[in-house]
This record gives C-alpha cells, structure tokens and sequence, in this order.
DNA sequence: TTCATGGTTGAATGAACATTCAAGCATTGA
DNA sequence: TCAATGCTTGAATGTTCATTCAACCATGAA
C-alpha cells in the first residue's frame, strides 16, 4: 500500500482523469490548459514537470484509453454476452446505453479527437489509429470464433471494420440530431446485413 | 453584369470562401479570425460588418453548405448514375476521389464540424443536422426510386441513414489511418448488403 | 453641390492562451 | 544534521485571440 512516488503518482491520475473528461466533453482546441488545473487543482509547474506540452499531455490521455480498452470497453461486453455475435452487438449497445443517457452530447472520445487533432498533431495519430486498431481488433477476434456460421469468402477484418464504421458514423449523426434514431437505424441494418450472412452460411449457397 | 452591392457581394463570398476551406482544414476553433481576413484579404471592419460574430460565419458557411449539396454534391452523382442504386455507390466513390488525393488529410467538411461544435454550440447544430438530412434525404430518395427491387419490409430511411454513416465513419478511420483500406472495407461490406438484399428481394422468400 | 448611406480601414482593446521559472517545500539516504 | 532530490507553488511572460470603433471613402439621390 505505499506507492512508489505517492504525491506525483497521485497529480498524475487527477490531471489525466481531468483531462481525458475536459477533452471528452469540450474537445482538446476548447479546452484550456488553466481550466485543467482548476479541475485537477494542481498548478501549472506541476502540470508541466510531467507533461511537457498540451500536446504530450493530450498523447498521455490517449495512451490511456489504450490502456483502459480492455478493462472499460471490453470486459463487461465478454462479461455480458458469451456468443462471439451477439458481443459485436453488446458492444455497440454499450455505447448506446453510455451516451444515450446525454441525448448523445458527449460522442466518442477517440472519434471526436481523431477528427479534430489527426492531421494538425502529426504525433498524436498514430496513438488514434492504435485505438482504433484494439478496438476493431476484438470485434475481427470474435468474428473469426463465429468460424463457418459466417461465409468463408467473408473478409473478417473488412466486416470489423465496418462494425467500428457503425458505431462512429451512428455515433456522430445521433449526436448532431440530439437523438438514438440514427445510431439505432444503423445497428439495425448491420443486424439485418448479419442476419443474412448467417443465413446464406448455414442455409444455401443458392447464388453461386 | 452589374451587381447589385459589388464591393460587399465579393467580399461576402471571399469571406465565406476563405472560412470554408479554413474551418475545413484547420478545424473551426483552431482557425483563428486573423487568418481568415488574411486569406480573404479584407480588415476585420469589414468582416464584422457582414457578420457579428466568428460563430455567425461559421452559421453562414453551413448554410452554405446546404446550398450548394445539390450542385456541387449531388448533380454530378446523377450525371454519372441513372440507376438509383448505382448513385449511391457513386456518390461514395465520388468522396472517395475527392479526399484520397490528400492522403484523407481533411475528411468531411460537415462531419467534422459536427464533432466538434455540435454540443458546444446550440445555434449551430441545427444546421449541420439540415446538412445530414439533406444528404440523406437524396439517398432515401434513390432507395425509393428502387421500388421493389428491395424487400418491401426494408426501412428506406434507417438504410439511407446508414449509407451515411457508412461513408462518416469509414471516412473518419481512412483519416486516422491515411489509407483508403477502411473506407473501402466499409464501402465494400455495404456493397455486399446491397448484393444480398437485391437477391432476397428478386430471388426468395425462403427465409420466413 | 451637398448630404446620406453603406462599406472599408487598421490601430487599439482586453481577455485568454500555453508556458516559464525562481523560490520553496517535503522526503530521503548519508 | 546535512545535502540532495523531486515535486509544488504561483506570479509573470509574451503571444494570440475575437472584437471594437472612430475616421475615411465611394456612390447615388436630392
């Protein structure tokens, strides 16, 4: 129970928790460096003898969210759901059930920041491209479990993607109508895409 | 061949040019007015005489933007494709050829105002909304037009909805990644739906 | 000619921005 | 007890930000 560096371990935690939260809800360019202070209360010397700059600040929060993939995002979909099918959408339900509460004010927060800061910050994409690679990664995982009650021909990894595509595209038009309907019309037809990949697998391959 | 207010007029449209490309390429609040009057070469007066505020041009570019969605998004889409399934593919391919010649550096216009000003901006999301309702609008229009060459129980306006996220979130991971490869995977896997439901809709009823 | 109108000029304003740094403090090992 | 180390303090820096405004100018009507 004794950290190694207990009082900078601990500013550590409140400027990325303030951060990442800062980020999420006002976008990074928004979000004032003073402000980040104020809700970590800490000041700036302190701020900036870890971080050297708003902008390695901003790579250290997405770090984070790499980090937090699986224990945040992923955990509780396997937890919730055991069929490799039914996690794909456990997981874009999760999403809904964490936004849908705000009428969907807040967005993805690596989405939201992947379109602001990709190409200003040429340092910082890569760390949005590793998000988003873990997480289509675990949907292209499950995918591949489903084994043959999906297509042979199918390109898992195409599919995964697509999945991602899902959640961002639903995510955005839900969050510029201030509404689920978007999101939900765009799950609904990738259910209705995968109920009939599953059919053509199991059923016929009548065409061809 | 003369205009009505010539002086204004042109600066008018220098402005919303310059701001368009910059708000753009920089994003809305990394955009600063400064260089927006550099570029349009004009003094701030001038600017605030036109408009009272930064937020009130960017209101004036969006509405823009929804002027010009028929002309400049729409009309060579149906120029290229007569068959109304076809369009919608074109219509993708078209931002396709539009952004993968920068490499994805710039995404969508409309897309990326969306995630970044959405929620702190009350008067503004309205418009990027009418932006996506536009859009869609067209390609539920084509989706009609299909008639019963899809299932008559497809919801036309939750797969147009769909069409859009589709080319929102492939876009926003082709930016992340600077490659075309998840645009395309989205685009592909959309195209396959489309395979399949044109084939349940003329071929069988097999299923149920 | 004179006045009114509408657009333009560009220096000035004050607020907010990210960042710095000299000074101070607490904890540790010697 | 001392020195060293690493973290914290918070006022200060210089820059950039959006915005203002009094003066100026071109145009057209009276």
């Amino acid at each position: 129970m004794s950290p190694p560096t207990p009082a900078s371990q601990d500013t550590r935690t409140r400027i990325l928790d303030a951060a990442a939260r800062l980020f999420h809800e006002q976008g990074f360019n928004a979000t004032g460096v003073s402000t980040i202070l104020r809700e970590a209360g800490v000041n700036p010397g302190s701020l900036y003898n870890l971080y050297p700059s708003k902008d390695a600040l901003l790579a250290a929060v997405l770090e984070r969210y790499t980090e937090l993939l699986h224990p945040i995002v992923m955990a509780p979909v396997e937890a919730k759901a055991s069929d490799p099918i039914e996690r794909i959408f456990a997981l874009l339900q999760q999403y809904r059930d964490w936004f849908s509460p705000l009428e969907f004010r807040l967005g993805c927060p690596i989405g939201n920041l992947a379109l602001e800061v990709a190409d200003s910050h040429p340092e910082i994409r890569p760390l949005i491209q590793q998000n988003f690679d873990g997480w289509s990664g675990y949907v292209e995982r499950w995918l591949r479990e489903a084994g043959d009650r999906l297509p042979r021909s199918l390109d898992r990894r195409q599919l995964a993607s697509t999945v991602l595509t899902v959640m961002e595209g639903g995510l955005m038009q839900a969050r510029s109508s201030r509404s689920a309907a978007a999101y939900d019309a765009s799950v609904a037809q990738l259910r209705q895409y995968f109920d009939l990949l599953l059919a053509r697998a199991s059923g016929g391959g009548k065409h061809t």
